[in-house]
DNA sequence: CAAATAAATGAATGAATATTCAGAAGATGA
DNA sequence: TCATCTTCTGAATATTCATTCATTTATTTG
């Protein structure tokens, strides 16, 4: 019987889905790879999940939720545009920092996920969402320039991110990722050009 | 036999197998859809590829070299970094709009490339590497900054273009990516501060 | 401490599909 | 026209796993 209360078992066996997405890829992965990791059966993965899809969905959809709400906190804490999209990029920088498994599942997997993507509370949608207000806001107190396609904008600081938290996971997560947080707030603000 | 040159029906059946993995993805693409696509038998396919793995290899080689060429043209056509700059986002546009299904490809099988495929002349890599030349001729000529970190710069431009092209990809190429080029240089050069 | 209920097991099942290969079809050339 | 070589075919094979379910183990309850 499928447990709606979200047991000890169920949170490990999500876990141990991670590492083992992360480490293989979806596709590549078994479910006795992850049955043994979590240290259960492999029918065991059948009462707390569909299938094997249902499981990345889960994992996809928790990590979500807990990422979210760090980063919409993040952002009401700043005072102005350009504090919320600092505290923005440090915090999205730090929760996949200490989550690289999630990292690598978000940056590898989601992309090639296009059934699953549209079911999913797409992670991407609601950050560009958060990004269109800050640049809006931005326009509106006049730190921000008025010129800017803001749909075009939000993509480019999103792209920006992602590029950078991928090539730290290619690092295999070597040096400290948070400390990009401010150089990079500082590209998107000023850009690279000379004075 | 493994035929060594590259004949019309290799290309017809690259062709088919990039139509076919951009549709479905590289897992559950099968080799009777590419076949079939590609009007031949599927035992045809292992005439002219090693096994399924190979044939997302040599697309992604023969790409990889087409688009690399014309990249390195662009740049090269440019007097100065700011031109090289343009020059090399314009023609990444252009490639990629004009062959939408390498787009999709490139842009969601990269797992498959980092893990399985590291032999492979990268094409990220490739790029970055052109990133950092005109980098740091702009800081020689003093149309760049001199206190950039050119290790972030490149990733912060590539991953900007690799997210306006995957915006692009999901509205299914309904608009025009190349139009795109110079707003996008604009960002990277200025950034979005107001004055 | 039974009896009843719930949870967990893991071997067996079945479906999917990549790959092979014996033979058919086509091309070449004398 | 026959012989030889090349190319192609697609049904048969073999493997890999996700999923199921009859059975066992653990927990609850009266």
């Amino acid at each position: 019987m499928l447990q709606k209360n979200k047991s000890e078992k169920y949170h490990k066996i999500l876990n141990s889905a991670g590492a083992v997405f992360a480490e293989f890829g979806f596709y590549k992965a078994t479910i006795s790879q992850i049955a043994a990791k979590a240290g259960v059966a492999d029918g065991t993965l059948y009462l707390y999940f569909k299938n094997k899809d249902d499981i990345l969905y889960q994992f996809l959809t928790f990590k979500t939720d807990v990422v979210f709400e760090k980063m919409n906190a993040a952002v009401a804490a700043g005072t102005n545009a350009e504090s919320k999209l600092r505290n923005l990029i440090r915090c999205h920088l730090e929760e996949f920092q200490n989550d690289k498994n999630m990292a690598i599942i978000f940056q590898s997997e989601v992309r090639y996920l296009r059934d699953i993507e549209s079911q999913i509370k797409d992670i991407s949608k609601m950050y560009l969402d958060l990004l269109s207000d800050i640049i809006e806001q931005g326009q509106i107190e006049g730190s921000m320039r008025q010129d800017l396609f803001v749909g075009l904008v939000k993509r480019f600081i999103l792209g920006a991110v992602e590029g950078v938290i991928s090539t730290w996971v290619s690092a295999q997560g070597r040096y400290d990722l948070v400390s990009m947080a401010d150089p990079l707030v500082d590209l998107y603000l000023s850009g690279v050009k000379g004075n």
